[in-house]
DNA sequence: CACAGAAATGACAGCGCTGTCACAGCACCA
DNA sequence: TGGTGCTGTGACAGCGCTGTCATTTCTGTG
């Protein structure tokens, strides 16, 4: 309330603490308070001493847009994703964030799910911070966002998918390989019907259509498949599993393109009193971590994601600080759990 | 690749394109080009199409770290959440971000859920890049969180909880009224015996323990009763359920603090073939998008988290743009939202 | 037709920090 | 004893933008 403006100069009014004010207060530079605050070690033992007394005194915290502007580097890190309120990539972005900021990075999170907001206008409003590098959720971009990005010459992640001609680094794993690994272990269990519950969405789609492809070219042909919109949520499971259902599905299995459909579907199927895995098995996919412990538990795909998040901050980290970056694509692959429902 | 650098002056690389490019190409002053990027009213339509040519044939991405530097406003809001991959914040912060970025500002998140952060540290990076507000979750504050906070001299909103001394607006509810609700609804319902499954969490041990108090009062004393780690999961929910179970509780109804954890005492009890809800009854809370659709359909407190969100961006724009506040207290309520499992 | 007042534009300084270069002081070795 | 190289510190300019005030041009009115 009381202890400001050692100097009541200028016009301008409620003078917050600055570089210069601690430099004066500790009898040095501002630069040496600078260097003590960000190089430590470039710093004398008693110098830095008093440069923290005088921090702690004035209650210094320094101003990072400042530093950003001067330094030409913000410590931020944007992140783009589909949608925050999406456990899918939540759990991602976080060991993503506390990956980055052990090195002093920050991230920013961009929600691309609100499809009355241009991917460019939300790519430009991001780029207005100018981050130090960008975390990607899938690799489709239009050419306007690609320029965009490729003009603003940071580190690029794109996840999630992966692609041979990455902007610059992609960490993902492959959904065609996905589909024809859920096919073959659909045929290994001589299921008679195969359902689909899948979400609108470039990526699961491509699942289910490879899904498909394997099943047909082995003579599966009792197809059910119903779309529903995305985001997933346990609701469209429910919707959707009463569709197939109503259409005459009564056994078999049904693969969802999302472990919370499945979940859905669990309950749709559950509310027919129908059993689970005997008439109708399920198989979800991403792993989250409520998979393990529904009833029955949840037979699905595992994607680590916490690796994505990691894989991609340390690939955007090595570009940051110049190191060599062993690989442009980085495949961390998926496995099948196989738990009660199937 | 080649059209940079109209001035090869310097011997810093790369040069991007800034405001003076933009503004030599449109043959206007700096000043100008900033206008009609913030102000375009203010500037005469052919010279804003001349500058918006400009800017379009450049690729022009405003600095924001330089304008907020210069304008002392950052246009950036700190929202501070105990763990960005639970849903039960991340629906208020989608609110809360969506009303934002409309008013033309960015919300950048903070993750207090990490023990080995002190939420000092965590505040200080926060203010570091000088936001223009403040949205915290809860209360409770550290002194030293307390005096940062205050020091800075913007405008603060906590919410999820209610206080009589808000550190600047509140916006939240009361969790004694919720558990004495909940109590009344037991009461009500005649159940002969009560659980209790509880995240070790602040604010869902207060509602437990007011929900007991009423019960105690009212002369049920058949309690069984649980608390679980924080975050909550479905697993804990199994956890809990099986525990109190295990305890001798066979019959009557168990509330729980969050509707994951009642869906995972759903999934416990159903694994035990045990009827619900004519057997053992589930109350929830939060009623999180998935607990209308679960089966049975799930009995539980309704909030309204995107009005948290909603309000908590109004009240900070109004004290932003110096609008008056008619109340630094909003309370938002919650009501028993009464389904299947009761 | 002169002049007040609004509308449109520009010049300039400075926001708070850091990169760069310069320099003082000191230990060490031939 | 002089030179070499290191450590610690400081002066200075400038990052890219906007607030402020000054200036010019354009209305409309009596």
């Amino acid at each position: 309330m009381n202890k400001n403006n050692t100097t009541t100069d200028k016009h301008r009014s409620s003078a917050a603490i600055t570089l210069d004010n601690v430099a004066k207060i500790a009898g040095v530079s501002a630069i040496t308070v600078s260097r003590a605050i960000n190089t430590p070690d470039k710093v004398a033992p008693e110098t830095l001493k008093k440069v923290r007394e005088a921090i702690d005194k004035t209650g210094y915290v320094p101003n990072l847009l400042a530093g950003g502007l001067a330094s030409r580097s913000s410590k931020l890190i944007a992140a783009i994703v589909p949608s925050i309120a999406n456990l899918v990539y939540s759990s991602t972005i976080r060991l993503f964030s506390k990956s980055l900021s052990k090195a002093g990075y920050q991230v920013i999170l961009g929600d691309s799910g609100y499809p009355e907001v241009l991917e460019e206008e939300l790519v430009r409003t991001i780029l207005s911070r100018r981050p130090d590098g960008i975390f990607l959720t899938g690799v489709d971009h239009s050419p306007s966002c690609r320029n965009l990005l490729l003009a603003a010459n940071i580190p690029i992640v794109e996840t999630w998918d992966l692609t041979p001609s990455p902007l610059d680094i992609v960490v993902g794993f492959n959904h065609m390989d996905v589909g024809h690994a859920v096919a073959k272990f659909i045929l290994s269990k001589k299921y008679n019907k195969v359902g689909f519950v899948t979400a609108n969405d470039a990526r699961a789609l491509l699942r289910q259509r490879s899904t498909l492809e394997i099943l047909s070219q082995s003579g599966v042909s009792d197809i059910y498949a119903t779309t529903v919109p995305a985001p997933t949520s346990l609701e469209y499971g429910r919707i959707g599993a009463k569709q197939i259902i109503e259409e005459g599905f009564d056994s078999g299995v049904i693969f969802c393109t999302s472990d919370t459909l499945a979940q859905g579907v669990l309950a749709e199927i559950q509310s027919r009193n129908i059993s689970i895995p005997d008439t109708i098995a399920v198989i979800g996919f991403g792993d989250q971590v409520f998979a393990a412990h529904t009833y029955p538990a949840l037979t699905t795909v595992r994607i680590d994601r916490e690796r994505i998040g990691q894989e991609a901050a340390d690939a955007l980290l090595a570009r940051i600080q110049k190191r060599p970056v062993k690989n442009k694509i980085i495949d961390i692959g998926f496995s099948i759990i196989e738990r009660e429902s199937t």
